[in-house]
DNA sequence: TTGAAAGCGCTAACAA
DNA sequence: TTGTTAGCGCTTTCAA
């Protein structure tokens, strides 16, 4: 019977309550509550006596019944599209813990990169009563976004600056990206630029920031390629070989991550194309082998934990009715020159 | 005043409960529930006027307040070191999906690499009552197994076939595969093996097994390299270079991650090392950039959302007190040959 | 097929 | 500093 307890194991069940604790402790169950959660309040014997009593007894709070009465959750909702792979990882990591060290908890829901279901997760979500909601990559339907608003929760979107945030907002801007990206390639005597990127929102507007800014500077229109999110290392391939093969001239790309860019390399290594003097090649987002690959990549860095920590100041600020410096922050993103451009 | 709800929205609030929708559809707050949790025995007429109702009112369902009556919170908390570039990320996203589908939660909770806070998490899972809780790569100390276990909360272990679990476990044998990898490596003619991992349980296991098996089949003792987890390319490219500047005959290394692999064909190739020829390298985790690698890399392949799914599946059927088939689960793992050895 | 009463475990509000 | 009362929103149980 490998199974059952040892009885070195004290009485614990998940049926003790603050009434068990309080007659053990001999207090009522008030004073168990204060003890939890205000104990400067409460003398210190007696504390001592109560604290005594829940480790005897194996106590465990309900947050059901806390939540229940105190409207309070101490739940934070993060939405994305999936975790899989995603850019957003290092965002959600430093999220959950700079929650867990203010005491939340994070649910996490992937929404897809489809509008279907969303519907069901927005109202699985309100039904929890998180105390706030992250939204992280995700382009909601108008439904969405009102319903969600409706629910008077507090909300922060990230990665993105969009004209017209929800409530709070931690990002950067995709057009400024585009724009520098395109200066920088031109500034380097690149004219024919080109782009591969995935099909979602936010990688387009990279895009037609980017384009503007070439003509702008007075380069051919670039051109663009689109590959279903979320992209990898093979679309980076193929891409590459049926861009070239209709445009032999591109002499500068941009992906839209660094999967897409090193598949980019090694078809150029493949093909026999020298990349940087024959092909400029920048990714994004700065993954952890961008730097050691031959030819190291230059790649656009943003500051993904750094965007999970403001995210959680910013909605355990509003979770709390506190005010909020700024609603808006901009993270900036930084272009990383290597030896690939 | 843009944030001000337009007047187009329907008088959705948070605090419209079970009565204002019974009193809207004029029946009693207990029709409502069995409308939501048990349609079929309520007449169709009534069904219909208490959906409009629902829908006229936005009420959304208190999960809190049903967690309490019931004692079924629809929660299920995952534990894993940590997200930021995880191996078990696919595990953890296919889990939230197969979960959703089943209309149970996720919430997140990572352990880090340390026992530090350990306890404290463990204590803020068990306050939220979930129906189950999914273990994955996570080394508990003894007491967090103890206080898991009293908690009397279903468990579900994975990524990891241990000889004594706690209840269910679905995974594979890390000594399976450092046996296999030796037997193969062994088997293409290598005579000098050295294994590059990361210093967690896991990684050590397999490396016991491999140490063990080589000797078994006649070569010479392996060697190994471990660097703290989470492993890199950046690793991979240090470790040989020291690993080679002291055994410079080694001419197969098992990497316990792509990402090492891929810093070690780096590496390989800036110092002029011929790989397969005079270097055989397998990874582990068959990355999706892992096929396209010059040369593409062979490597073990685990299948992470089977593991995902048959986690949901598994933590539901306990959380339902449905039987199970079997309690251990072993999903194995495939070594994919490629071009590397 | 529907309703009424009771109470899940906790804390806000008030009282002592 | 501590206790009492009431009730958060829902579902279990019993009754009709």
């Amino acid at each position: 019977m490998p199974r059952t307890p040892s009885p070195s194991i004290p009485a614990q069940n998940i049926r003790v309550t603050l009434k068990d604790v309080a007659s053990v402790a001999g207090v009522s169950a008030m004073t168990v509550s204060r003890v939890l959660n205000a104990p400067d309040t409460i003398s210190a014997a007696t504390v001592a006596r109560v604290r005594e009593a829940i480790a005897s007894t194996g106590y465990v709070p309900n947050s059901a019944a806390k939540a229940l009465r105190s409207s309070k959750s101490r739940l934070i909702a993060a939405v994305l599209p999936t975790l899989t792979g995603s850019v957003f990882l290092d965002t959600i990591g430093a999220l959950t813990a700079a929650l867990a060290r203010r005491g939340y908890q994070l649910m996490v829901g992937q929404s897809g990169y489809s509008a279907i279901g969303e519907d069901q997760l927005i109202t699985d979500i309100i039904s929890r009563r998180p105390d706030g909601i992250v939204l992280t990559g995700v382009v909601h339907t108008d439904e969405g976004r009102r319903r969600l608003l409706a629910s008077g929760i507090p909300i922060v979107e990230t990665w993105d600056l969009t004209p017209e945030p929800l409530d709070v907002l931690v990002g950067f801007s995709h057009e400024a990206v585009g724009r520098e990206v395109s200066r920088f390639l031109v500034g380097k005597g690149r004219r024919r630029l080109a782009l591969i990127g995935g099909d979602d929102v936010r990688s387009k507007r990279r895009w037609t920031a980017f384009a503007k800014s070439a003509r702008a500077l007075g380069v051919p229109a670039p051109v663009a390629r689109f590959v279903s999110a979320p992209t990898t290392l093979a679309h980076g391939r193929e891409t590459l070989r049926a861009l070239l093969a209709e445009h032999p001239d591109v002499d500068a790309i941009f992906c839209s991550s660094d999967a897409l860019a090193l598949g980019v390399l090694i078809e150029a290594r493949a093909q026999g194309i020298d990349v940087p003097k024959q092909l400029a090649v920048i990714g994004f987002g700065d993954l952890n082998f961008s730097a050691q690959l031959d030819p190291a990549l230059t790649t656009v860095r943003i500051d993904g934990p750094r965007i999970g920590e403001l995210a959680a100041h910013c909605i355990v600020a509003r979770a709390l009715g506190e005010p909020l410096d700024e609603r808006i922050i901009d993270v900036g993103f930084t272009i990383v020159e290597r030896e690939s451009t």
